[in-house]
RNA sequence: GCACCAGUAGCUCAGUGGAUAGAGCAAUGGCCUCCGGAGCCAUGUGCGGAGGUUCGAUUCCUCUCUGGUGCACCA
C-alpha cells in the first residue's frame, strides 16, 4: 500500500478512481485512535491533480466508516474528522465487550522466561531487580496475550565461584559465624577469598580443583555447598515475597548438572568440538564471533555448557515456541555464541525461538555496582526504605486509611517497580534516593493515586452500573474525546510491548491514562443532577478504573482502593 | 585493536519515514464555597557532528566525536 501512495505522490498513476484511492487509504473499521485528524499522506508538487480535488474524490469514494464525517484537505495534508457521538459509541461498546485488551493469539503457545537468577552466597541487589521485574512483567504480558507462560529462575548455584566459596571457608570461616549471619557472613568470605588471591595465585587453583571436585560428586563438597544454597534461598525469597513474585521453577545452573555430558557429546558427535589449550570449544570465527567455551582445561563445566542444556532440557519438556533470557547487556555475547552453538547441532528454532532480552547496567553515583568495594545497594533496603516514605506520606495526607501497612507495601513497592519499567531496557540506570522516593508525576503512586480516586469517584455513586447503553452524545467534549482515544489504545498497547519485549510501553500508557483521565477529571463533574450526564461520565471512570488496574497488574503492581 | 549498545530541553526520558519533536522532575506564578491538591493550568534558544538516500530524516545508510559494555577456562 505504501508504495502504491508513493506512486500516487510521484504521479506515476495517471488513471484512479475515487474507489481505488478509497481502498488504497484503508481507513479501518475501528479506526486506531488519533484519527480524528488522520494524516493520510502528503500530495506532492508532482501531483497532476490539487490536493482539493483529490480530497473531494476521496471524500466521495468513502462510504464505509459509518462514523467519518468529513475530509478537509490541509496545506498538503488530508485530514480525516469523525462523528465524535458514534466514535466514542464505538469505542466504549466495544471496550466493555473485549475484555480491554486481552487476547488469543497465545492460544496453545508456550513461552518460556529465565529471569531473575541471582547468584548463591550473594546478597540480591538492585541489578537483580531489573531482570526479576522485567521477566515478571513480560511474563504477565505474554500471559494476557493468551500464552502459557514458563517462569523459570535459573539461580546460579553452581561453577566455580563455589569452589572459592569452600577454600575461603575452610581457610576463614567457622560453622558458628555463617549460622549466626548467613549471607552477610558468605558474602565477607568471597570478598576475603578475592583480596588473598590477589596474594597468592594460587588460591584461585584450589578453588577451580574443589569446583571439580563437586563436580565429580565429592560429598564434602556438596554437603557444604548445599548448605549454603539453602541459607541463600531463603534470604531471595524474602525479597520475593515482598515484591508479589513467583516462579514455576526454580532449577538452577546445578539442575543441569548431570546434562552436560550429554551436550557435550552431541557436539562432539556433530563434529564442532575442537581441542585449544587444553580445552574444548566450538569455533565460530565463521560467524565473527570469539570461540565457545565448553569444556575448561580441568574437565570441568562452565555456564555455557550448563546454558546448553538447559536449552534442550526446556525445549524437550515444555516445548516453547519461544525461550527468553531476560539478563544483562553485557551478556550478549556469551547468549550470541550459546544460540549459535545450539542452531549449528541442526536446530533451526533457535533463530527466532531464543531470544536475549539485554537490559542496561545499573550503576550507583556514577560507579559500577561492586560487592568487594561495598558499592552496592540491597533490593530489600530499597523496597524497605520505599514503603516507610510511604508510610510517612499517608501519616500526614490520609492518617485515618484503614490497612495502613497493607497499602504502605503495595504503594512503596509499585514505587520501585514502576520506576524500573518506565524506559526502554537497554538505558542504563544510575541509581538516585531521590528520584525514586519522588512520587509526583510519572510515578507508580501518581498511577496508584488515580486509580484511588476513580475507586473514591464510584464509591460514592449510589445504584450506579457500568452499561454500554449511556447517552453518547453527552461525551463528546474534548476532555472525554481525549479519554476514550487514550483508553481504546490498550490493546495495541500490550501486543507491541509483547512484540517488542519492552514493559515500559505499558508503564507509560497508564501514565498517558491517569494523565488524560486526570484532566477529565478536573473539566467534568460526574456526581451531576443530569442522571443521563451521570451515568455516562461514571462508566468512563469506571473503564479508567478497569483499564488503570490492568495496565498496572501488567507490571506487576496493585493497587489499592483507597491510599 | 575489534565488536555491540547509547547520545533528543538544566536533569530523567518518550517519539521504529510524515504536519509546528513531546512528557515528567527541578524553578516561578496561578486553580471556582463542587466528586481525593500524591491533582489541574501557565511559562521551553533541544534531536552530538558531517555527508548520503528520500517529495519528506530524530527515525534508514556511511564516516566521525563522546560515554558504556564485551572480546574463552567467572556468571
Amino acid at each position: 500500500m505504501k508504495n502504491k501512495i508513493i506512486d500516487l505522490i510521484a504521479g506515476q498513476v495517471t488513471d484512479i478512481t475515487p474507489e481505488e484511492i478509497a481502498a488504497l487509504i484503508e481507513i479501518p473499521p475501528k479506526p486506531e485512535l488519533g484519527d480524528f485528524a488522520f494524516p493520510c499522506f502528503r500530495l506532492a508538487k508532482t501531483m497532476h491533480k490539487a490536493p482539493q480535488a483529490i480530497a473531494a474524490e476521496i471524500k466521495d469514494g468513502i462510504g464505509r466508516v459509518d462514523f467519518l464525517d468529513e475530509i478537509k484537505c490541509e496545506g498538503a495534508y488530508l485530514n480525516f474528522f469523525v462523528n465524535k457521538e458514534q466514535f466514542i459509541a464505538s469505542q466504549v461498546q466495544s471496550m466493555l465487550k473485549d475484555n480491554y485488551g486481552s487476547s488469543a493469539e497465545g492460544e496453545g503457545k508456550t513461552i518460556c522466561i529465565d529471569y531473575s537468577s541471582p547468584n548463591v552466597a550473594k546478597n540480591f541487589h538492585v541489578g537483580h531487580l531489573r531482570t526479576t521485574i522485567i521477566g515478571n512483567a513480560l511474563y504477565k504480558i505474554y500471559s494476557k496475550l493468551g500464552y502459557h507462560v514458563e517462569r523459570i529462575n535459573h539461580i546460579g548455584d553452581w561453577g566455580t565461584q563455589f569452589g572459592k566459596l569452600i577454600v575461603a571457608y575452610k581457610a576463614w570461616g567457622s560453622e558458628e559465624a555463617v549460622k549466626k549471619d548467613g549471607v552477610a557472613e558468605l558474602m565477607r568470605l568471597y570478598v576475603k577469598f578475592h583480596e588473598e588471591a590477589e596474594k597468592d595465585e594460587n588460591l584461585i587453583n584450589e578453588g577451580r580443583a574443589w569446583f571439580a571436585k563437586m563436580e565429580q560428586g565429592d560429598p564434602e563438597a556438596l554437603s557444604i555447598w548445599q548448605w549454603f544454597k539453602d541459607i541463600s534461598l531463603a534470604e531471595f525469597m524474602k525479597t520475593y515475597k515482598l515484591l508479589g513474585i513467583e516462579f514455576d521453577h526454580i532449577t538452577g545452573e546445578s539442575f543441569y548438572r548431570n546434562m552436560t555430558d550429554d551436550v557435550i557429546a552431541r557436539i562432539e558427535k556433530a563434529g564442532l568440538l575442537t581441542e585449544s589449550d587444553g580445552a574444548k570449544i566450538v569455533n565460530l570465527d565463521e560467524y565473527d564471533m570469539a570461540p565457545c567455551l565448553i569444556v575448561k582445561n580441568d574437565g570441568s563445566s562452565i555456564y555455557a555448557t550448563r546454558d546448553l542444556a538447559a536449552v534442550f532440557y526446556r525445549k524437550e519438556n515444555y516445548n516453547f515456541t519461544k525461550c527468553l533470557y531476560v539478563t544483562g547487556q553485557e551478556q550478549k555475547l556469551h547468549f550470541a555464541q550459546v544460540f549459535k552453538v545450539v542452531e549449528l547441532l541442526g536446530n533451526d528454532w533457535a533463530k527466532d525461538g531464543l531470544v536475549h532480552i539485554p537490559y542496561g547496567l545499573v550503576s550507583l553515583s556514577g560507579e559500577k555496582l561492586s560487592t568487594r568495594s561495598g558499592n552496592i545497594i540491597y533490593a530489600e533496603d530499597i523496597l524497605l526504605e520505599a514503603i516507610s516514605k510511604i508510610k510517612e506520606i499517608i501519616e500526614e495526607k490520609n492518617p485515618g486509611l484503614p490497612d495502613k501497612d497493607e497499602v504502605a507495601r503495595k504503594v512503596g513497592v509499585g514505587a520501585v517497580l514502576f520506576n524500573d519499567l518506565y524506559n526502554q531496557r537497554i538505558k542504563d540506570v544510575s541509581f538516585k534516593w531521590d528520584k525514586l522516593l519522588n512520587f509526583n508525576g510519572e510515578t507508580g503512586p501518581y498511577v496508584q493515586y488515580t486509580y484511588a480516586r476513580c475507586a473514591s469517584i464510584l464509591r460514592g455513586l449510589e445504584g450506579f452500573t457500568p452499561s454500554a447503553d449511556i447517552d453518547y452524545s453527552v461525551l463528546t467534549d474534548d476532555a472525554s474525546v481525549d479519554l476514550v482515544k487514550e483508553l481504546s489504545r490498550f490493546g495495541k498497547v500490550v501486543q507491541d510491548a509483547a512484540e517488542r519485549y519492552e514493559p515500559f510501553m505499558v508503564a507509560r500508557f497508564a501514565v498517558a491514562v491517569a494523565q488524560v483521565f486526570n484532566k477529565f477529571y478536573d473539566a467534568n463533574r460526574i456526581n451531576v443532577e443530569d442522571e443521563k450526564v451521570k451515568t455516562a461520565r461514571a462508566t468512563l471512570v469506571y473503564i479508567v478504573k478497569t483499564v488503570i488496574k490492568d495496565a498496572m497488574s501488567l507490571l506487576g503492581i496493585e493497587c489499592p482502593e483507597q491510599m
